[in-house]
RNA sequence: UGGGGUGUAGCCAAGUGGUAAGGCACGGGACUUUGACUCCCGCAUUCGCUGGUUCGAGUCCAGCCAUCCCAGCCA
């Protein structure tokens, strides 16, 4: 289903770490490398998402191994089923295929709980009896080693009550498994974690079956291991977990290996929000219409805003991998796109504000059709029939009564323009209303120039225009969207990101002239321009075509009024 | 002032002791039946700062500064 998309990934620091574990043999010996994708299904993917989905899978391919589809939902308050099926979809029109190595987190519930057993055997994980609040108290603080009066219980009145706790004996809060590791560390992650809490909540998965969950420090590593990934690659916010992470895999008995967390820093984009919660935010509190609104910069919601799966995959391919926080410009992202639909996409000609346009000197009533390219870049493509007549439609920033510098557009007296694909035509003058708004242009063509060809050859001064032809045109309704945030940026000092929601984010006009080609082929559809250059229909379902307007408009553009 | 990271142009980012890649953005020009695309040209005498080692330092050493993450029974 994966189309091929080209996209490979280059050289990176985390490459270099794994080619100095595949030189020294050791624990990486024979292994082939394996990494995973872990999302926790409590929200839709979003474009930051793509960028670990671009490393996990790409890493995994360069060194021929696998990449894992793993749902890390070892927390059943906050996840759902409707997500588990939602970032299947997604990574699939991305292009990554997981084969069918497909797991999840809470399939291993048995086997880590036989390993918490084990570390108790050891002596290395004991009950605490602290409350939530009573285990703050006792946390310690910088230089202030952590205290728990439960330490040094004895190991079988630890298995005894660990057991009872899986039994749901205890009240949720009233006990907790803890690992045995240093109250003293200035690294409050190995002050001795809880490991193992009680929760009386059903499991999406495994229903009421469990009342203990183990908390992600504990688990993911033995789901690393359990399914032999030999790199764990995540993000920098769990650099301080890597010991803990080490310790579980070294005291843990797995036969397998021992995997390796590497961490690298996630995607930022400026005006954009990335994180979950407030994502959920806006489409819980109806600020968009959903995870799929086109202004989300959910995988969904780029894909109806016009977006390819290779712009992406090119995007997250070219912004690097590195440790350094990053905010990359949307721009770059506006730049992958284009690329890629410049190569691509079927053009169309569509006027978003329309000004008439009169032929003064084409006859009344008179009607003829031409053939226009649907890509310039790509001959096979063909072409598609476009009509003319006397009256036609123009884009009003076509046309100026006084022209400005360098503008080479219509003006009366202005030099000779194309109507793309047509003919030649001059501005001869114009009409306004009694607020002296332009309501109509005057023009007169020259009948020698059929295609945009003048019969002497003559070079045009003008600039090429887009036009449709008002006899034949439908009227779209159109939605044009700005990006969901302006300045200040979301996340800004100070700001709560609801405070940086832009108001004029979509912006509803009708009334916009569409080349009869395209409306007649899906004449129910409301399409929606993007400023970019690129529409998608208004249902999930439809497909997505693209625009290119005959001036693109940068989303920068936007945020200054 | 505890622990863990990171600082190379407006934004990313390569660079691993030998004299600062590349992309985006931006500016200029050419070309053009999309003011698009394409093509040229320009864009860090300097790598957070200060010292030190060296024939030679963005790379090594020391100190300093800035900035991000961490005190969930979230992931």
């Amino acid at each position: 289903m994966a189309e091929e998309l080209n996209v490979s990934m280059s050289q990176n620091f985390i490459h270099d770490f794994i080619d100095e574990d595949i030189a020294q043999g050791g624990q990486y010996q024979g292994m082939t490398v394996h990494t995973r994708f872990p999302p926790e299904p409590n929200g839709y993917l979003h474009i930051g998402h793509c960028k670990a989905l671009t490393i996990d899978f790409g890493t995994a391919e360069k060194y021929g191994g696998m990449c894992n589809l793993r749902f890390d939902d070892t927390n059943p308050a906050k996840e759902d089923v409707e997500f588990v099926d939602a970032i299947q979809e997604d990574i699939h029109w991305l292009g990554f295929d997981w084969g069918d190595r497909m797991f999840y987190g809470s399939d291993y519930f048995e086997k880590t709980y036989e390993l918490a057993v084990e570390l108790i055997k050891k002596g290395l994980a004991y009950v605490c009896e602290l409350s939530p609040e009573e285990f703050k108290a006792h946390r310690g603080s910088i230089g202030v080693p952590a205290v728990s009066p439960y330490r040094d219980r004895p190991i079988e009145e630890n298995l005894d009550l660990f057991e009872r706790m899986k039994n749901g004996e205890f009240p949720e809060g009233s006990k907790t498994l803890r690992a045995k590791i240093d109250l003293n560390s200035g690294n409050f992650n190995m002050r001795d974690p809880v490991i193992y809490r009680i929760r009386y909540i059903e499991h999406h998965r495994q229903g009421t079956k469990w009342c203990i969950f183990p908390m992600y420090d504990f688990a993911h590593p033995i789901q690393d291991a359990l399914e032999g990934i030999t790199h764990s690659l995540c993000s920098l916010e769990y650099e301080d977990h890597r010991p803990l992470y080490n310790w579980v895999v070294e005291h843990v008995s797995i036969p397998y290996h021992k995997p390796r967390q590497i961490e690298f820093a996630r995607l930022g984009i400026n005006y954009t929000v990335m994180s979950k919660r407030k994502l959920r935010k806006l489409v819980e509190e109806n600020y968009v219409s959903g995870w799929d609104d086109p202004r989300m910069p959910t995988l969904c919601g780029l894909r109806r805003r016009g977006y390819t799966p290779k712009s992406i995959r090119n995007f997250c391919d070219r912004i690097g991998v590195a440790k350094a926080v990053n905010t990359i410009e949307y721009a770059f992202l506006e730049y992958c796109l284009r690329e890629d639909l410049n190569e691509t996409a079927q053009r169309v000609m569509a006027v978003l504000r329309p000004v008439k346009l009169t032929i003064s000197n084409y006859p009344e009533g008179q009607s003829e059709s031409f053939e226009v390219e649907n890509n310039p870049n790509r001959p096979e493509d063909g072409v598609r029939t476009v009509t003319f007549s006397r009256n036609l439609w123009v884009e009003a920033e076509d046309f100026l009564p006084e022209p400005i510098p360098k503008y080479k557009r219509l003006y009366p007296n202005g030099p000779e323009c194309r109507l793309k694909g047509a003919y030649l035509i001059k501005c001869v003058g114009y009409n306004t209303d009694e607020a002296g708004n332009v309501t109509e242009i005057i023009a007169e063509y020259d009948p020698e120039s059929k295609g945009g060809n003048p019969a002497d050859g003559r070079k045009v001064k003008g600039a090429t225009i887009h036009w449709v032809d008002g006899a034949t045109a439908v009227d779209a309704e159109v939605r044009l969207y700005d990006n969901l945030f302006s300045d200040p940026e979301p996340d800004a000092a100070g700001k709560d990101f609801l405070e940086c929601l832009n108001p004029n984010s979509l912006e509803v006009l009708t009334g916009c002239k569409v080349e009869a080609g395209l409306a007649e082929a899906q004449p129910s559809d409301r399409f929606q321009f993007m400023r970019q250059g690129y529409f998608c229909a208004d249902s999930k379902d439809s497909k997505p075509g693209h625009l290119v307007f005959n001036r693109a408009v940068s989303l920068k553009d936007s945020f200054k009024p």
